[in-house]
RNA sequence: GGCGCCGUCGCCAAGUGGUAAGGCAGAGGUCUGCAAAACCUCCAUCUCCGGUUCAAAUCCGGACGGCGCCUCCA
């Protein structure tokens, strides 16, 4: 069962779907005024891990929800810069946002709604004025905020003491008049140049919190939820606000779990535009790397705990995958070649890899039941002992409140020994498709493997083309004229394709 | 001022009471037309000081160093 840190209790819990099987999952999305950055990107990846592992490991049924910001003061501002309509301005930067997903290898999510639906407008004014019968409302110059004051648990989450708080207010600078500095605005009156609506609440424009309350109501049924999350950052004020919100108007406990991903720092500094290192996958293709390399850096250290992001650990990425990613050609090779000398019939040789086999979501961690009782004291030594110890290491990894990083070793584990195997010429056709059915498996949590395949799916120069020159090079190595053999190489390097010569034939692969 | 986190090999990073995973880099070796890939071997006592314990990187206290939140921010 996976133990879940939940920032409401901090320390880690068991958890379960509380309804079904199906997890109800909110995570706050971006404010759509710009591309994300690889800071912004830490979270969504490791959120979508956190989904993986629900599904493919768990077992859960998934129901996630991730909402675009589509209005706030930035985005308003963008527009007005722009000289165009709010969703003029922000939809390209929703592409963006969706292409970058993609390029990161993210599942989508089953609702990904903006604020400025016609329905999530609708949704925030019912919050709002179930919060005004409630009590908890007061209106000032068209704007209605929420009065902290008549919800006793405010800061619970976020642990912050109300007199210490009122104490630490800093004068307000908001635009707004509010009774207490700490009161924060639900809906903001209507003023010139912006955009407004009403839905029972008087014309305006949301306050940020009130968006995710709306959406998660009104997208996830009744609370609580299973799982709320976003960035570190978002604990205070955006949750603890959204709890006040949500919790105020349906008097129902909002979520049950809280999940929150710590910030990505660059270099050993925040990232700021005034330092100029706030990086956006642009900038991580201009240094010629690869979203994959991103998605593993960024899985490479636990979630809860602030990750340095350097070229250096890019560069030490890529290799890392590429370690992963030749094991599985080396694995390819294992079947096609010199099946005589493999302990297993060759009636194997041709079998298909059963990756179009069904299988249950489960099946990551899933141990063979005549293995189960393998003591761990002896090391294993067969191929399915390997395997079955590295599904377990890898399961109860994620089970640790998403340790990937130790979910790597495992993977890692399992690459080496497996290796070993092959040169001792001990690996079966038929343990090579366990092995590779295995790998598979973690990478559906992972995400990085099959991520980093397709993208050198795609080479510098077409793939019939450098399969013309490896076999112009063959037939010089043939010749044993290893001088055009090596221009070849060299030919293709200067490309950025590198050869492999293998026992099963030659390997390119994208430098 | 209040709340909280972190300090493990050159770099990245697990491990939270039982005697230091994994990746990258490096050294030596095997294999190899070349080049890779791969394997084998080697490579840390955990910032420092004190304490608790049969036993501590892991618990407690202190010091030093780094960081976060309390305001928009993933």
């Amino acid at each position: 069962m996976l133990n879940l840190y939940s920032t409401l209790t901090r320390r880690e819990e068991p958890f379960a779907p509380a309804r079904d099987n199906t997890v109800r999952f909110y995570a706050c999305g971006p404010t759509v005024y710009a591309r994300a950055h690889i800071g912004n990107f830490r979270t969504f990846v490791c959120l979508d891990v956190l989904r993986r592992t629900l599904k493919y490991v768990c077992g859960h049924q998934l129901r996630q929800v991730v909402n675009y910001t589509d209005v706030d003061d930035k985005t308003i501002a963008g527009a007005q810069q722009a000289a165009v309509g709010l969703r003029e301005y922000t939809d390209p930067w929703i592409e963006v946002f969706r292409a970058d997903a993609k390029l990161l290898g993210m599942e989508t999510p089953e609702a990904t709604p903006r604020a400025t639906d016609e329905e999530n407008l609708r949704a925030m004014g019912g919050v709002i004025l179930a919060l005004e019968r409630n009590g908890h409302t007061y209106r000032r110059d068209g704007s209605i905020y929420f009065r902290i004051a008549s919800f006793p648990e405010y800061g619970r989450l976020a642990r912050l003491d109300p007199e210490g708080m009122q104490e630490g207010a800093s004068v307000d600078v908001d635009e707004y008049s509010k009774d207490n500095p700490r009161d924060f605005v639900l809906w903001k009156g209507a003023r010139p140049g912006e955009p407004s609506w009403d839905v029972g609440t008087g014309p305006g424009r949301p306050g940020w919190h009130i968006e995710c309350s709306g959406m998660a109501l009104r997208l996830l049924g009744d609370p609580p939820i299973d799982i709320h999350a976003g960035g570190i950052d978002l604990v205070f004020p955006h949750h603890e606000n959204e709890i006040a919100q949500s919790e105020g108007a349906t008097k129902r406990t909002f979520a049950r779990f809280w999940v929150h991903v710590e910030h990505l720092f660059v270099e050993g500094e925040k990232m700021s535009k005034s330092l100029g290192n706030v990086y956006t996958l642009a900038e991580i293709a201009a240094r010629g790397h690869r979203p994959s390399a991103l998605r593993y850096l960024l899985l490479s250290s636990h979630y809860r705990k602030q990750l340095n992001f350097t070229w250096t650990g890019m560069d030490q990425a890529e290799e890392a995958i590429r370690r992963i990613v030749d094991f599985l050609a080396r694995l390819e090779d294992v079947g096609r070649v010199q099946p005589e000398t493999r302990p297993h019939p060759p009636s194997d040789v041709g079998r298909v890899p059963p990756e179009t086999r069904p299988h249950p979501p489960s099946d990551v961690g899933r141990v063979p039941p005549e293995t189960q009782s393998h003591r761990p004291a002896d090391p294993p030594s067969r191929i399915a002992d390997i395997v079955s110890h590295a599904r377990q290491t890898f399961r109860s990894a994620l089970e640790s409140d998403l340790n990937t990083a130790a979910a790597l070793a495992a993977v890692f584990d399992l690459v080496r020994d497996v290796n070993a195997a092959i040169d001792a010429r001990q690996l079966s056709p038929s343990d090579a498709a366990t092995v590779r059915q295995a790998i598979e498996d973690f990478d559906r949590v992972l995400g990085v493997v099959s991520l980093r395949q397709a993208e050198d799916a795609q080479p510098p120069i077409p793939a019939d083309e450098i399969e013309r020159l490896i076999q112009e090079r063959q037939a010089a190595r043939q010749r044993r004229d290893f001088a055009a053999a090596d221009a070849v190489r060299q030919q293709l390097a200067d490309l950025g394709v590198l050869l492999e010569d293998n026992p099963g034939g030659t390997r390119w692969k994208k430098k």
